[in-house]
DNA sequence: ATGGTTGTTCCACAA
């Protein structure tokens, strides 16, 4: 079973490398956030016709997470639950084979003296109670996408230009770890443990993918069951190698079957 | 302190 994630920073200008990537690597399922777009506006035909069923949350210009499966899917839950006032589409669940697929695009906090940051640790605490409450119902499931966290400063290519940035505070991090001590794994880490410097993004300023200024803030996280599945979890840099690419690369991970 | 890029939109805003 071969699960990949990817911050296409709108899908519809990123549709080919989508398209392209589902082709050769041929994923069983691939998360995908900042669509970007509509529901209605989401390149359904295109991506069907590559084989793979979609479950789609969009929302106008901003935010927007799908979930795609060459399986059929079986349940679709929309949004994060906890707060009724939130509008923002950063979160979908897909039931496929028995397994809970998440699709979240954590909010990035910046500027940390802004509301934006009180939204991000907020929307952190309800992440971490939909996960215990899953982890209490004794489902398998896999969270995946862009967390705008970076665990460590072994996560950033420079940790003092970053230290008053969102994704390095004390308090993002904290509850990172937070989600992980509920018993969750964190596959990368599991089993690249010693590993610097595996970064999933290179900003589109001052030539940070060519001069390797990255981070690392795209991560899956692994139900006990799940994790006792795990074989591989990878950094896919072509993706971000490629023409007129998002800001974001491609992170794999492989479940025996 | 500022400027560096990209995407969506309607002009700044978000990242």
């Amino acid at each position: 079973m071969k699960i990949a994630t990817l911050n296409v920073n709108s899908v519809r200008v990123r549709l080919p490398h989508v398209l392209r990537y589902l082709d050769s690597a041929k994923p069983d399922v691939l998360l995908l956030q900042e669509l970007k777009c509509q529901t209605e506006q989401f390149p359904s035909e295109a991506i069907g016709d590559a084989g793979y069923n979609c479950a789609i949350l969009g929302q106008k210009s901003y935010n927007g997470v799908a979930a795609l499966s060459r399986h059929p899917i079986d349940e679709v839950v929309e949004g994060l639950p906890g707060d009724d006032e939130d509008t923002q589409s950063r979160w979908i669940e897909m039931v496929v084979g028995g397994v809970r697929y998440v699709s979240l695009y954590l909010p990035n906090g910046n500027p940390i003296d802004s509301e934006k940051f009180p939204y991000k640790l907020g929307w952190m605490d309800r992440m971490i109670a939909r996960a215990k409450e899953l982890l209490e119902l004794e489902e398998d499931f896999v969270l995946g996408g862009d967390f705008n966290v970076c665990p460590t400063d072994d996560d950033v290519y420079d940790p003092l230009a970053f230290s008053n940035d969102a994704l390095c505070q004390p308090e993002s991090r904290a509850k990172w770890r937070e989600l992980k001590y509920l018993g969750l794994t964190e596959a990368f880490d599991a089993l690249h443990p010693d590993e610097v410097g595996a970064y999933t993004y290179w900003g589109y300023q001052g030539g940070a993918w060519r001069r390797g200024n990255g981070l690392r803030i795209d991560h899956f996280f692994l139900s006990p069951h799940v994790a006792d599945r795990l074989v591989a979890c990878e950094v896919d840099k072509d993706v971000r190698a490629e023409e007129k690419a998002s800001d974001h690369t491609v992170l794999t991970c492989e479940l025996r079957d």
